[in-house]
Order: C-alpha cells, then structure tokens, then sequence
DNA sequence: CTGGGGAGGGGGCCC
DNA sequence: CGGGCCCCCTCCCCA
C-alpha cells in the first residue's frame, strides 16, 4: 500500500514536471509566435508612421506656407543700428538696402519688409534673434549642461553601463526642437543599475525611463551611438527621417520586459512564465525587436524632449528595455506660430537649446539656435518637428551662400587664434565676438545701416560705405609706384601691381 | 584690366 | 584682462 503511494507520488510530481514543462513549452512557443506577430505589427506601425510623417510634413508646407504669408509679426529686428543712431543711417527709400523704421523696435504686424533690388521688389522675412534673449537661453542651457556632466551617469565609460545608456539618449534631446528653455530636465537614479530606473523631469512632463538590464555591456547598441545618437544625445545618423511629432500609438508596447518591472503598460502579452530566463539567454527574435524599436526610440525620445510633441497624458511607451512614461499635458501638435522668436517659447530659443545641446566645446556660449552643423550632416534630416521650416530655410541660407562647407567642419568654432564662440543664428559660422556676428548676420538679414549721404547706396559695414564714399569724392589714395594709376582701394591697387610683375 | 561692392579677419583703443 | 567698438586690410565676386 505504501509502495503504491509512494508510486503515485512519484507520477505526481513527474506528472507536474511534465506538465510545468508543457506550460514551459506552450509559453515558449506563443512568445515565438507572439514575437513575430509585434515584429508584423511594428512594421505595420513604422509604415503607418511613414505615411503619417509625410502627411504631417505636407501639411508644415501648407501651414509654413500660410504663416509665411502672413507673419510678419514674427519677424523681429536688431534694435542695434548703430548707424540710425549716430545719424548714419539715413532712411533712404530702401534701394537695395534695408533699413528698419525710425522709431520701431520691431516690425508692425502689416509691415513687410520690402528689399528693392533693382528693378524688382521682393518681400522676404528677416530673423532676428535679440541677443539678450538668446544669451539668457544659452545661459539656462549651460547650466542644463553642468547638470549633466555633474551626472555620474554621463561618464562616457560605455562598456560599464551600456546597458543603461539610453537614459543618456533620452536626456540628450536628438531633435532640433528640445524642451522650450526654461524646462529643466533632472536625470535621477531611481533604483540601482540591474534595474535602473532613471526619472527625468521637466517642468510639464514626466520622463520616467525604467531600464531593465536584459544583456550585458557587450550589447554596444545601448550606449547612444548605438541608438543612433552621437555625442552627447546627437541627432539619429544621417536618413533617419523625423517625425514631425510623433504620435506613437500609446498602446503599442515594444515590450520585453522581465516580470520584474512593474509593467505600466496592461499591454503587454508577453507569457511572463518564459520572461523570467536568463538575460543570456534572450530569444534571437527579440534582438529584431529591438532593432525594430531602436528607431522608434529615436523618435520617442524626441518627442519626449519636443514639448509640442507630447500628445497624450500619462502614456507609457516600452521601447525595448526602456520604459518611457509621460505625464502632463501638452500641444498635439507643434504650433508653427511658435516660429516667433520673440516670444518665450521661441523657436529660436529652441533652436539654440538643441544646438546648444549638441555643442561639443561645453565652452561654447553661443548666440546662434542653430543646430550645429558641422561634424554632422545628419543633423538637418533629424531636426525636429518644429523647426523644419526655418532649418530648412536656414539651411538653404546656407546653400545659397556657399557656406555649409564652411560652417561644417570644427573650423565654425575654432579660431585660429581666438576663440569663436558666437556663432550666426543663420549659417552657424562662428566669430570671436559679437559685433562680428553682428555685422555678419546682416549678410542674411539684409540689414545696411550705413547708408550713404549722398547717394542710395547703403552698406552692412562702416569701412565699405567709406570706401564707397571716395567715389563721390574721386579720392584714390592707393597710387601705383610703377606707373601714374590710382586706386581708390588698397585692394585694387594691389591687384594692379601684379600687372606689372606679371603675376596672374 | 578696372571699378565697385560684399564680406571676413586682425588689431588698436577705451572702458 | 576681457569685452565692446571701431578702423583697416584683405580677398573675392561681378559688371
């Protein structure tokens, strides 16, 4: 009797291994399955997003194109004329020239900005970016930066906390258009580093970024760069495409979370029996998930850092081991109206904020909004939604003027012999001060404050409208020593003299 | 080849 | 000493 106990005990307990390995099994096989049915289901997802995006830049083009038609207000002007003020800016009636309203600080909302050249008259838009505004956003941004550095989590050893660097990612706005500046971002450590959980607070939004260690520092995908993010948080590689503001379906969870973490999602079918395994030991399909997210994470940190792209309260976006979670109401969408660079949350601010972010030299104080543009051509096809429009228009600025190979490379900012530190909001050259940057961004403004008294012509800067003068007053000061001709510029006098030696 | 203008850079002066 | 301001030089482009 008790052999026959014991026998049934025996099949008991075999009966249970059996049937626990079944379960096993079935788990196993349905996260298979269910592991190729979200691969499906994020490539539907990305596609849809693609169609999506694409409706969401046409209609930028038809709102840039409306505001563009009708948005003089958001066009500001230097109140810096020194030429106006010292009586040398005489308001001619603009021929090739153009000159701000005497007594205006900035431009009526009906008052376009008219630039004769020539025979033709054309109205064109003039960013100005009042120093102060952009100095004090840059300021708020330094110190953003010093926050960061001060993160222990920003040390760029990669090998010991791959794993958690997408908290770095998500800090690291990789869009053009970041948080408005006065939000703050706070990178804080939750929990420890097996399941680090990083919270980053804004002052509208709730960044909770949990991070589940699931692989080990040999994973180099989970440091930015392997989230498409260079240096600092930079902006995903060159063709990745930017949503303009991504509206992630909320539900749609990119989970593969271990049943630890607290799942914020309700989503998630993952089988929680077979989540439990060894990090090590991950089904190979769900690394193509991960690969198939990493680009959505590209585009959900942006959006977590583009204010005007947070669309939904209190939504949780798993996207591989990340967990982002946002709280706080925001802007469905990006309000093109935000172009105003004169208000708090201009676009310029915003501008700089992510060049800011993006700067390299933590030295840099910059007055320029502008992304950086050297060292990364990617930045002008990730930039963020808000802000196409005017990278866009800066960037064919910076085309039409021949300078983006200029503007690339570290010669921007590094001067040869001094620092150049502030930078053009338009073309983002760099200069050692700021008179210079001044002077240069009347090239993209079209501003000439020194107008001539005794013709139309007006100039950008004080020497070339003395220099113009000598041909009213015929002076040629530059006699050649060779020969009787005189030049009115050193220039032309030396270009002379190679006549005479022969040079070409 | 010259004239005119645009634009960048260097350096001096002053505060 | 650094920043702001100004002047000048220089190079380049175009007519």
């Amino acid at each position: 009797m008790d052999q026959c106990m014991v026998f049934h005990t025996q099949i008991a307990s075999i009966m249970e291994v059996l049937a626990n390995a079944a379960v096993a099994e079935i788990c196993k096989l349905v996260d298979d399955d269910y592991a190729v049915f979200r691969l499906e289901i994020t490539q539907s997802q990305k596609e849809n997003r693609a169609m999506r995006r694409k409706l969401q830049l046409l209609e930028l083009k038809v709102s840039r194109e409306r505001v563009l038609a009708s948005r003089p207000r958001s066009v500001k002007i230097l109140d810096r004329y020194r030429g106006m003020a010292r009586g040398e800016g005489h308001l001619t009636e603009g021929h090739g020239s153009f000159v701000k309203p005497a007594g205006h600080n900035t431009w009526r909302d009906d008052q376009p900005i008219t630039v004769d050249e020539g025979s033709g008259t054309s109205t064109q838009q003039v960013i100005i970016i009042e120093s102060a505004e952009t100095e004090a956003a840059g300021s708020g941004v330094k110190l953003e930066r010093s926050e960061r550095e001060e993160d222990p989590w920003h040390s760029r050893d990669t090998q010991t906390r791959a794993a958690i660097e997408p908290h770095v990612a998500t800090k690291d706005p990789p869009t053009i258009a970041p948080a408005p500046p006065r939000t703050r971002h706070r990178i804080t450590e939750v929990s420890g580093t097996q399941n680090a959980v990083l919270k980053s607070e804004t002052d509208t939004d709730t960044l909770t970024v949990t991070h589940r260690l699931l692989r080990t520092g040999s994973d180099h995908r989970s440091d930015p760069e392997r989230l498409g993010l260079g240096r600092l948080g930079c902006p995903p590689a060159s063709g990745s495409e930017y949503l303009l503001h991504s509206n992630p379906s909320p539900r749609i969870v990119h989970s593969l979370r271990d049943s630890g973490d607290a799942l914020e999602t309700g989503n998630d079918l993952s089988c929680s029996y077979t989540t439990e395994m060894d990090p090590g030991i991950m089904p190979l399909g769900l690394e193509t998930l991960t690969d198939l997210s990493r680009g959505d994470w590209n585009r959900y940190s942006s959006s977590v850092y583009s204010e005007g792209c947070l669309d939904k309260k209190g939504e949780v976006v798993v996207v591989d081991e990340v967990t982002v979670k946002v709280e706080g109401d925001a802007p469905l969408t990006w309000n093109v109206d935000k172009t105003d660079l004169g208000e708090g949350h201009s676009q310029g601010r915003d501008f700089l904020n992510y060049r800011e972010s993006l700067e390299t030299n933590p030295n840099v104080t910059t007055q320029s909004p502008l992304h950086t543009v050297r060292d990364r051509e990617s930045v002008s096809t990730s930039m963020g939604p808000s802000n196409t429009q005017d990278h866009i228009l800066f960037d064919q600025v910076l085309n039409s003027k021949g300078q983006k190979a200029k503007a690339q490379g570290r010669g921007a900012t590094s001067g040869k012999s001094k620092e150049k530190r502030f930078l053009c909001i338009f073309c983002n050259k760099g200069f050692s001060c700021p008179q210079k940057v001044e002077i240069h961004q009347r090239v993209h403004t079209g501003e000439k404050p020194f107008g001539c008294t005794q013709c139309h012509m007006r100039f950008s800067e004080a020497g070339n409208l003395k220099k113009h003068q000598r041909v009213h007053t015929g002076e040629k000061p530059f006699s050649c020593t060779q020969c009787h001709m005189r030049f009115a510029q050193a220039g032309h006098l030396k270009r002379h003299q190679r006549v005479h030696k022969g040079d070409k």
